[in-house]
DNA sequence: CGCATATTTAACCATTTGGTTGACGATTGC
DNA sequence: GCAATCGTCAACCAAATGGTTAAATATGCG
């Protein structure tokens, strides 16, 4: 039932994990550093952070006592992707949309369509 | 509190809206129409449609005792101008696009989930 | 060892979400 | 006029969400 638009998109739709991400658009930061920008408590900050993870949008990796935080950006592009099939492509259906792209990609690429 | 973006993100964040835009990728539709393929009351999928409406995602407009359901993709858009703050998502990766059709995209169109 | 640091967990709370049913207003067609 | 159709609204409910504080769990350091 929870599929990985529905966590990639859940976790995109606060605006404080928003933050979050573009905090480690800069750089990967430890948990303490990610909440030090924030009003609220470490462990709100913690509860943000598991919801990211599980979403696939960033990783932990804990060294030491200190929990690193990664952005992961497979998942923040299939969430861009499914609105560029519509932002860009607004108005194709999908079928037609999908007999372009195999028009596209068979000359250049593999007989995998 | 309610930006934009936020509105937009917890819009997509559930499959039956995500779903609703696909119909509506087709084409308009009344409320009723709408709301055919799926299990649940037309009470139920005239909220999603409201929820749609205030995220911009999709329009409005009665005529008669009809209300006709459009997609709207410029709020769409601005979501996708929130991914292109990350750079690295600017263009569609083509490969990726079609992946994504095949494996996520096409499930959710028949009426489970 | 013993204390400070880093992070999570537990228990709790208020609010929101996604659904239901039933009543209701508006519009259309016979 | 009257019944059927289209859609929303109100009241309700269970579950999820986003926050709190306090306790617990690792880990590192002197």
């Amino acid at each position: 039932m929870d599929n990985p638009l529905d966590l990639a998109f859940a976790a995109l739709a606060d605006p404080t994990r928003r933050q979050i991400l573009m905090l480690l658009l800069e750089d990967d930061m430890a948990v303490t550093d990610v909440a030090e920008p924030f009003e609220m408590s470490l462990a709100a900050i913690s509860k943000h952070l598991g919801i990211l993870t599980r979403a696939g949008l960033i990783s932990q990796e804990k060294r030491g006592r200190v929990k690193w935080c990664k952005l992961e950006p497979e998942a923040l592009r299939d969430t861009s992707i499914w609105m560029q099939s519509f932002g860009q492509f607004e108005a194709v259906n999908l079928d037609a949309l999908e007999r372009f792209l195999e028009h596209e990609l068979e000359p250049e690429r593999g007989s995998k369509i």
